[in-house]
DNA sequence: TTTTATAATTTAACATGTTAAGTATATGAC
DNA sequence: GTCATATACTTAACATGTTAAATTATAAAA
C-alpha cells in the first residue's frame, strides 16, 4: 500500500505548484521592466489597483492588490514618500485612510502599461486568446468554489 | 481614445492577478496545518520535493520547489539544523551538495500529507475532479507556451 | 596544457510574506 | 448611554522573495 505522500503528485505537477509556476512564467518577463521604471512588482500592483479603482481605503487596496495589511502599510509609506501616491484621512472612518494615485503615479502606470500590454498580447498569441480567456474564467470559478 | 492602462483589465481580473488569487485560495487553508507541524510553506515544499525525487542537488531542488537559490540556501540551513534534511557533498561536482530527507523529515511529510490530501479532495469535490485535471493541464500548456 | 566561459552555490542587501499583537475607532446589544 | 465585540490599520518579528555580486569548481575552446 502506498504511503500517504505517494498519493500526492510531484509538487511541480500539483495544483499549488502549477499555479505558482504559471504565475512565475507570466511575471518573470515583466519584473525587469518594472525595475527599470523604478518599482517592484508589489508596488506596481498597488499603483495598478489605484488606477483601476482609486481613491480607496487600505483594506480594499490590500484585497484588490492581493497583499497583506502590513505589506500595504509598508509599501504605501515608500510610495507616499516618493509622491507616487496621495494619502488622506478617511472622513467616514477615523481609523483609516483613503489612498489615490498622484499625477506622477499615473504617469508611471501609463508608461509601464505599454510594455505590459505587449507582453500579455504575446502570451495571448502563443496560447490562444479564447483559450486564455477560458483559463482565467476557470481560475475564477475555482476560487469561487474554494472560497464559497 | 482610452489610455493604455485602461486597455488592461482590473488587476484582480488579470491573468497574473487571477493566478495569484487562485494560489492563495488553494494554500491559505493549508498553511495553518503546516504551521502546526512546525514548518512554513516554503520549508514544506522543500521536504515535499525531497520526498518526490530526493536525493538531489540544490539547483534541481530549487527548480522543483519553485524557490530562488538564495532562498534554498537559507531554508536548508534551518532544515539541516533541525535534522529534517541530510546534506552531503556532491561526489560528482565539488561546487555543490546532494540533499535528502532524513527519517524525521519523512515522518513530517507523511503526517502533513494526510491533511493535504483531504484538502485537495475537498477542492476536487467542489470544483470537479475532471475539471481540475483539465485546469492543471491548461496551466501547464500555458507555461510551455510562454517559456517555449 | 592553458585560457576563457559557464555554472553551482553562497553572501549581501533590501523588499515583502506572514502571523501575532497593539491602538484607536466603529458597531451592536442591552 | 454604557459596555462588549469587531474592525481598520500599524507595529513587531521573523521567514522568504528578489537581484547582484562573490567564490569555487567545471566545461569548453584554443
Amino acid at each position: 500500500m502506498k504511503k500517504n505522500s505517494k498519493n500526492l503528485p510531484p509538487y511541480r505537477h500539483s495544483l499549488a505548484g502549477t499555479l505558482l509556476a504559471a504565475r512565475e512564467a507570466v511575471m518573470a518577463p515583466i519584473r525587469p521592466m518594472l525595475a527599470e521604471a523604478g518599482v517592484t512588482e508589489q508596488q506596481w500592483r498597488v499603483l495598478r489597483v489605484l488606477d483601476d479603482s482609486g481613491p480607496i481605503d487600505l483594506k480594499t487596496l490590500a484585497d484588490s492588490a492581493l497583499l497583506f495589511g502590513p505589506s500595504v502599510t509598508r509599501i504605501l509609506k515608500d510610495l507616499v514618500e516618493r509622491e507616487l501616491v496621495i494619502r488622506q484621512a478617511n472622513p467616514k472612518d477615523g481609523r483609516g485612510a483613503i489612498v489615490s494615485l498622484s499625477a506622477s503615479g499615473r504617469t508611471l502606470i501609463e508608461e509601464t502599461a505599454t510594455h505590459t500590454i505587449l507582453q500579455l498580447s504575446l502570451y495571448s498569441k502563443k496560447f490562444g486568446d479564447k483559450r486564455l480567456k477560458n483559463l482565467i474564467a476557470e481560475l475564477r470559478a475555482l476560487i469561487k468554489a474554494i472560497d464559497g
